[in-house]
RNA sequence: GCCAACUUAGCUCAGUUGGUAGAGCAGCUGAUUCGUAAUCAGCAGGUCGUAGGUUCGAAUCCUAUAGUUGGCUCCA
């Protein structure tokens, strides 16, 4: 009996009954062979090689398709897998998925690999692939494989095999001399993978467990071809290029010392990035109608028992004790706030009450954890709280989710992602209050239209919580703002209002930031911009470069002029060539360079050269100023 | 916290099997006065992360410890 399928394109093909996506493939065409990787039918993912039903709808998948490459990469991590095997025969096999931009898979070996395994493992891959192994689909029953795994020395996998229910099949695949456990599909043949790399060896617990023995996991990624490889590669060694850490000391922003771990030092120019975007907060905070409080730095542990904290919180706090009272620093401002609420009679008139502070926090994070300045042990957040009557709640989030939006948008970050984290296992309260504050939080999100992913067991103890990811200019995402509901900690501090009607009413309260923290949103940014900061938050904005001696009066009564008009200028009057100077500006990402020799100083011009447009020509003064107080002014930010 | 790697001049890095440290840039001094990404010359700069140990002798080998990096686990 033949078979016939449909394809996209609606014609039937008719094949012989047991014909695979390959037999079909051949039939239209042998490139068309040569190009398939996998075949979708009725929308599923699947073997080449595998046996077509009768009467489905098929799609090759080719290079073309989104799909395939995470194919390409899991038959390349089985690649790895059968190459570590041959070099490192006592090697166990672990797991090797596929990730964003790669793969892994985990070894467990007495040694850990070396950047020289790696390069041998690699080209023992290649030499694999060479070999055009037939990639083959066997399935099993589960103890057939657990018997299997166990004859072939790997325990992991039968810990895993092990853990599936014994009535089920197992599917793996076969390459050569190489089993391995695999849901699949993959590429049909191993000459197929061909644009690999290994990129670097790291531990990682067994089963992501803490209390399991650590693997030594590949890291590696895999393309269609050499070029995408290449470019790939090339984006990482951008991405290294706009490192924070590397920038922020090329840049004199900030440093860290080993008398303070985890903790940045800013410096000049990083402080006046610091300031610029607490002043750029404040500024909107008035608008959004925010008070401002300072709150204290250490508090009696009586109030974090309060608060929760102490209960749930207290492997991240620093305490210390004077005249025998215990203290604790403060690792977050709610409590505070939930103070400075109660510390007065407040009516419903007064509400909602929303509280900015710039306080400094600071959070004991195990020392494996930190990194330069997006996880530190001392920061500052833009925090805020906003205490409401229930029925506040919906337009409190609504008018966030437009401040927010507003602030990103300042930055250039377009693309932005929500999720809505929620309960975790360490928690306060009740579940019904909980399903209140999730609910809420979901519902507020869907009115204002926007779409958002969740993310179960992730909200705070106190309370689930929205959080904002960003998609920096290389597309990575980085989460800088949160927005929470709380109904546990204005109970806990016994914060009351008084309604219309006299009676009493417990607040809710809203935990929110926006930029996250100050110092991780300046690593961010830093990344995001190259460390070519918007002219409003240059640390230099401009600086006037003489040619010769001779007009050097003339450079610097231009940048007197600027730092009178507010703008940050300096003056270049080393004794070096204007091409010097500017290869020093241009390092140092100043916006504009005002070049000056004696024919600006003559017709009292200058020569604008800008950091990326390059030299823009002669100028007056005033439409220079004009131009650069107008950039500032608005806050401008390059398209890059 | 765990695993691995790294730590040499202000910065970026050399330093072969152990034989008492080297370059470029930055800095200082001098010469040069120059049109859009590095002018030339000279000088100065280091108890090789810290503390022990092995050795006739340690940047190099061993132990401990601190910090950083890549991951894991956690998280703004």
């Amino acid at each position: 009996m033949p078979i016939s399928v449909r394809l996209p394109d609606d014609s039937v093909r008719e094949l012989r009954d047991g014909a695979t996506g390959a037999d079909l493939a051949q039939g239209i065409g042998p490139r068309l062979l040569e190009a398939s990787l996998a075949i979708k039918v009725d929308g599923h993912l699947q073997d080449l090689n595998a046996p077509l039903p009768d009467g489905v709808k098929v799609a090759l998948v080719t290079s073309k398709d989104p799909n395939s490459l995470e194919i390409l990469r899991h038959s390349t991590s089985h690649l790895l897998a059968q190459a570590v095997k041959r070099l490192f025969p006592e090697a166990k096999a672990g797991i090797g998925p596929v990730i964003e931009d790669g793969f892994y898979y985990d070894f467990q070996v007495e040694k850990f690999f070396t950047p020289e395994d790696l390069v041998a493992i690699e080209d023992e891959m290649r030499k694999v692939s060479q070999e055009a192994h037939a990639v083959v689909r066997e399935d099993l029953g589960r103890d057939e494989a657990i018997a299997r795994f166990q004859a072939m020395g790997e325990p992991l996998k039968v810990e895993l095999v092990s853990d599936i229910p014994a009535d089920e099949k197992i599917s793996g695949y076969r390459q050569g001399d190489f089993y391995d456990l695999c849901r699949g599909p993959h590429v049909p043949n191993t000459n197929k993978l061909k644009a690999f790399k290994l990129l670097h060896v790291a531990a990682a617990y067994w089963r992501g467990n803490e209390k399991n023995a650590q693997l030594c996991r590949i890291y590696g990624t895999a393309f269609h071809t050499q070029k995408e490889l290449d470019e790939h590669l090339r984006r990482l060694e951008e991405a290294k290029a706009r490192d924070h850490r590397k920038l922020g000391k090329e840049l004199g922003l900030f440093s860290f010392h080993p008398e303070a771990p985890a903790s940045p030092f800013f410096h000049p120019k990083g402080t006046i990035i610091y300031n610029l975007l607490v002043d750029f907060m404040r500024e909107h905070y008035r608008v959004e109608g925010y008070s401002e409080v300072i709150t204290p730095q250490a508090l009696d542990v009586s109030m974090w028992k309060t608060s929760g904290h102490y209960d749930k919180y207290k492997e991240n706090m620093y305490f210390t004790e004077v005249e025998e009272r215990e203290y604790a620093l403060k690792p977050m401002n709610c409590p505070t706030h939930c103070l400075i609420f109660g510390a007065g009679k407040q009516s419903y008139r007064d509400l909602p009450i929303r509280y900015a502070d710039f306080g400094r926090l600071h959070r004991y994070e195990r020392s494996g954890v930190t990194q330069g300045l997006t996880r530190v042990r001392t920061f500052c957040q833009d925090d805020g709280h906003i205490f409401c009557a229930p029925e506040q709640m919906k337009a409190e989030m609504a008018s966030f989710f437009t401040f927010i939006m507003k602030i990103y948008d300042t930055f250039g970050f377009e693309e932005v992602r929500v999720m809505l984290s929620t309960r975790p296992e360490k928690r306060i309260g009740s579940d019904d209050i909980w399903d209140l504050a999730e609910n809420a939080l979901a519902d507020g999100l869907r009115e204002a239209g926007i779409d958002f992913k969740e993310s179960p067991g992730d909200g705070a103890f106190y309370g689930p919580k929205i959080e904002f990811q960003v998609l920096d200019a290389l597309k990575r995402p980085w989460q800088l703002g949160t927005l929470q509901v709380d109904y546990f900690l204005p109970e806990r501090f016994g914060l009351r209002y008084t309604r219309a009607d006299n009676t009493e009413g417990t607040p809710v309260m809203l935990h929110r930031a926006i930029l996250g923290s100050l110092e991780r949103f300046m690593g961010i940014l830093i990344e995001h911009c190259a460390g070519a900061f918007p002219v409003w938050l240059a640390p230099v904005q401009l600086t006037v470069l003489p040619i010769t001696d001779r007009v050097q009066a003339y450079a610097a009564e231009i940048r007197d002029k600027a730092q009178a008009l507010g703008l940050r200028a300096e003056i270049d009057l080393r004794n070096e060539k204007v091409n010097a100077k500017i290869r020093d500006a241009q390092m140092q990402k100043i916006p504009y360079m005002l070049v000056v020799g004696d024919r600006e100083a003559a017709e009292g011009t200058v020569s604008v050269r800008h950091r990326q447009k390059g030299n823009l020509g002669g100028q007056s003064l005033e439409a220079f100023f004009t131009q650069v107080l107008e950039e500032v002014r608005t806050r401008a930010h390059d398209h890059l």
